[in-house]
DNA sequence: CAGTTTGGTGTAATCCATTGCAAAACACTC
DNA sequence: GAGTGTTTTGCAATGGATTACACCAAACTG
């Protein structure tokens, strides 16, 4: 017994009308007698009639749908800025087709195409890279990218961040103005422009400005997670570093952990400052003082971008930054 | 300048083949001579031809993709789960829609009535209550639906999960074992079944067995979140309880760190057992003993599942119950 | 009251593929 | 070379909407 489906063809002939009126009743077009209307709408509710969205992206040209390519959902920091996207994007009755990418560019490259293929009508793109060949296959998107918590140094795509520099700067010169003077970074993959291009050329314009010098040896890069965190300390504990500015929340827990655990009082030998504020900064103890970032409304915003892009409307800026704070917790020493 | 889409007529005519063809080469069809084929895989290289998946949905009635419906993606549990579901959809070649629910009812509906107009062949859906009302649209829909991690306690509807009451009646029991009499038990919203049909009821068997009272006053009803647990620790404190079971780790978390901050040792004033062993258990200090479940695998076996339901296969368990574990950290006694 | 707008509705083309059926092409057999 | 059986291929219907265009009727204009 097959689910047999009502189309717009039944609707149109039990109420005695062209497929068009109906068509034009259910899209709310305003040139339908009342009484029409009121007739179509009987029926369409009488039948349980639902317009086939497919149908309608074939004919329309438009899906109503944006494709979202995320690193990793259980990524809290792209997590909040997905939830962002969808609350948006529901707003203005757009789904959200979410994949995965692990931030692995072939991934990356493969996804988008599926995505064009289902006729998405924009794109939201995160990640922690972007590289000559994704900007190609952006440019040859027939859709609408923004960027959401992605830095683009070439800036050729629209894109909403926070100052990652600045932010790094502040906090590091924050931690010299108390005295220190080995200071190490903990970042992820060198590779990504994120880290190398920003948040490490903060630390060094922090450095600079106190003219203090730059030492390799205290950047260190590890994966974005508690463990990398847990391994990665002992070799900072060796570098004689006194404070410690980390790129992921899970990488800092886990300094903060294993510091303790081997006898390190936080903040008293060590201080640390994280970058993105997640829940976990409130979980450890001592809790992470860390750089706060709007994650919800980075996702908001991006996807409002996309949306006066999907309907051709010009956008008042292309390059997004949002507003970032530092957030004191019992990490780091309260200033004097 | 309006990007031009290459179509599989295009593509026909300068083949000098039929549309018919080229969509057999495209599909895979092996009745196309190898001549042909070559020749017309010549041309859709040469075009830069790719199929519209939405005209491709329209005609063959499937659109590839599957309708997720999440609570809340920033829970990391819940994440957990719509990872292993992507995995899963992508290697069998299907797109994810994914939407937030906020566990409301009547936003459920909703998404469930958008998704279905969305043609999706299958629908994964995720929350913590099933009513007559989403019972009764699972049934209305013409597409296949699988509940991941996700109970049902009428069982219509095909689902995978741990036996959750098994696991608190087994954490409970071991901490009965361990001496204690008054366990406090802290829960979500008590009008979920998972919380009041599977957690309490294995808290209630685990006394039963013992042969100890059970006592309203120490069941708690909070949010899922860091916070509600913070505010629960002080009333939890006042009961006397020497031990608790918790059912969302944010909120073990919550409890643990103000219980420490109030003066309270954990274990040795107060054990916590907590749920769902996220990356949560392992920050927290001490870290959170936990009933451990296959996180990712429940997604994936749902979507497994799916799968075979969307091309009309038998399931060979229509309720899948995967097994969990309990793995003991710093907020529990060693077993005697 | 003829002439022009405007409003409401229908006709039919279009969107881009899939697919059942029929026909054509080819290979064999006797 | 006719007859039979397979492969290949094409024709054309189909899926369920949107929308340009045409048309008629009602309302307005001077």
């Amino acid at each position: 017994m097959e689910k047999q489906t009502v189309t717009i063809y039944d609707v149109a002939r039990e109420a005695a009308v062209s497929m068009a009126t109906v068509s034009r009743v259910v899209n709310g077009n305003p040139n339908v007698k009342p009484a029409t209307r009121k007739k179509v709408l009987a029926v369409i509710e009488r039948l349980d009639y639902r317009p086939n969205a497919v149908a309608r992206g074939l004919a329309s040209k438009r899906s109503t749908t944006v494709g979202v390519i995320i690193p990793d959902v259980t990524n809290i920091y792209f997590a909040s800025l997905a939830r962002g996207i969808d609350d948006i994007a529901m707003m203005y009755k757009y789904n959200i087709i979410l994949t995965n990418s692990d931030d692995a560019g072939e991934q990356e490259v493969n996804v988008l195409n599926t995505l064009m293929a289902k006729q998405v009508d924009g794109i939201i793109f995160m990640g922690n890279h972007i590289d000559d060949k994704l900007r190609a296959e952006f440019k040859r998107a027939k859709a609408p990218v923004v960027l959401a918590g992605t830095v683009d140094p070439q800036g050729d795509t629209p894109s909403v961040n926070i100052d990652y520099a600045a932010a790094v700067e502040e906090a590091v010169t924050a931690l010299i103005k108390r005295g220190h003077e080995k200071i190490a970074i903990a970042l992820g993959p060198l590779s990504q422009s994120i880290n190398a291009e920003y948040r490490l050329a903060g630390y060094k314009r922090a450095l600079n400005k106190a003219k203090l010098p730059y030492d390799d040896s205290l950047v260190y890069e590890a994966g974005y997670s508690y463990d990398a965190g847990t391994k990665l300390q002992p070799v900072i504990a060796d570098s004689g570093a006194t404070a410690v500015f980390v790129g992921d929340d899970e990488m800092a827990a886990g300094i903060i952990n294993a510091s303790v655990e081997s006898g390190i009082s936080i903040p008293d030998d060590l201080e640390v400052i994280t970058s993105n504020d997640t829940i976990v900064t409130q979980i450890t103890r001592p809790a992470i003082t860390s750089i706060t970032q709007p994650l919800y409304d980075i996702g908001a915003v991006a996807m409002r971008m996309l949306t006066k892009l999907m309907n051709d409307k010009e956008l008042d800026e292309k390059t997004v930054t949002l507003p970032y704070g530092i957030v004191r917790r019992a990490s780091t020493k309260s200033a004097e």
